[in-house]
DNA sequence: TTTGAAAACGGACTGTGGTCCGGTTTTGTT
DNA sequence: AACAAAACCGGACCACAGTCCGTTTTCAAA
C-alpha cells in the first residue's frame, strides 16, 4: 500500500526541518524534539518515520550516499566499471575519503549505537561487498572477506573520524595512504 | 596530596559494586545508579570519581590492561622485546586480539562516544605507538604512522566487534587474517 | 456518501546519563 | 585541641532518547 498523505507531508516535514536544523546547530546538537517542534510534528511521530536518532541523521544522508553508490556500481570510470579493478579500487577508496569526510559529522551522529546489537548500516555493508568484489576482480589471492573488511575499515566512520579529526592528519595523506595500502594487499 | 581516606574507600566500593553487577548483569545493562545504590554511595561520588560511563568501564578494564601492557612492553619474547621486530608484530596482534575478544563487552562500554571530541582512550594510543615502533625497528618502508593506524585498527573495538560479533568471524580466522595483514605490510 | 478499520498522530511518560551545589568530613596548621 | 581550607559527599535536578496509548486522519469498500 502506498505512503498516506498525511505521512508523506510530515516526512518532507520533518527532512525539512532537520536538515535547516543541522546546518544551523551542527548535527551533534539537534535534538529529536527540536526537530519535532520545527516540524510542527509530535516527537512520536519522529520516531515511527525513522526508528531512532541515528536513523534521522541516515535519512539526512540517503541522497548523497545514493548517488555516490551510483557513481561507483554504474558511473564512468574509474570509479565505475570499466576501467581495471586496480584502478576501480584505487579511485573508490579516495572518493569515499573525501565523501565521508565531507559529511563526517552527519556520519557519525547516523553511527549505530554499539549496544543495538547488529547493526546493518547498510552503506557500510554495500561498500565492503564492493570491495570484496574489486578485490576478487583483480585477482587476489587470501581471506578476501577479512581483507575486504581491512580495507572498508580504512574507510569507515570510526577509522576517518579518528585521522582526520583526532590526528589532523589531512585528506591527502590519508588518501594517500590509502593509495599505499591497497598497492602492499594487491600488488 | 595522597587520596583522601572516604574517597579511597569508596572508589573501592565502587569497583567492586561495579564489578559485581557487571559478572551479574553484563556489562550494557548496568546503570550508574545501580552502581551507586549497591555501593552504598550516592550517584555524584561516581562521577567524580570515574568522569562518566566509559570511565568507570575502562577502570574495571584497568587490571587486565595494564598486565597486558606489561606483558607486551618489558615481558619475554615474543611478545616482550628480544625477539625479532616481525615476530613481535605477529604475536603482539594474536595476544590482542584475543585480550580485545576476551573483554569485548567491557571495551564496547568503555569506548568514548564519538560526539565528545577527543576520545584519547589510553590503550590504544599506547598500542599505535608500540606498534609504530616495531614498524620502525623492522624498517618497513612508508608512512608508518598511517600504517601503525591501519594494524592498530584492525586490532581495536569497533572492527573485532564488527567481526566477531556481527559477522561471527572466529577468532583463528580473525588471527590468520592478521599474520596475513602483517605479510603483505612488513613483508 | 457513508463507514469502519488500519494507519498515523502527538504529547505525556519513563529511563538513564550527567550536572549542581549546600552540607559534611578530612587534613594540615597553629 | 581548635580552626579553616580543601576535598568530598549525596541526592535533587536537568536534558534528552525513546516508548506508550488514547485520539484523529485517511482511504477504500460498500
Amino acid at each position: 500500500m502506498a505512503e498516506r498523505v498525511d505521512a508523506a507531508r510530515n516526512r518532507v516535514r520533518l527532512l525539512d526541518a532537520a536538515a535547516r536544523l543541522v546546518r544551523e546547530r551542527g548535527a551533534e546538537h539537534v535534538t529529536m524534539e527540536a526537530v519535532a517542534n520545527a516540524a510542527g510534528v509530535g516527537k512520536g511521530t519522529v520516531y515511527r518515520r525513522f526508528g531512532d536518532r541515528a536513523g534521522l541523521m541516515f535519512a539526512l544522508l540517503d541522497h548523497a550516499e545514493r548517488t555516490f553508490q551510483e557513481d561507483f556500481l554504474t558511473g564512468p570510470p574509474p570509479l565505475g566499471p570499466g576501467a581495471p579493478p586496480r584502478e576501480r579500487l584505487a579511485a573508490f577508496g579516495v572518493a569515499t575519503i573525501r565523501h565521508q569526510i565531507r559529511y563526517l559529522d552527519l556520519y557519525l551522529q547516523a553511527e549505530p549505537k554499539p549496544a543495538r546489537q547488529y547493526s546493518p548500516h547498510p552503506p557500510y555493508e554495500v561498500r565492503t561487498l564492493h570491495l570484496a568484489s574489486l578485490l576478487r576482480a583483480a585477482g587476489v589471492p587470501g581471506d578476501l572477506d577479512v581483507i575486504a573488511e581491512v580495507l572498508g575499515s580504512y574507510l569507515g566512520t570510526p577509522f576517518l573520524n579518528r585521522l582526520h579529526s583526532h590526528r589532523r592528519v589531512p585528506a591527502e595523506r590519508i588518501e594517500a595512504g590509502w593509495r599505499d595500502l591497497v598497492d602492499r594487499l594487491v600488488g
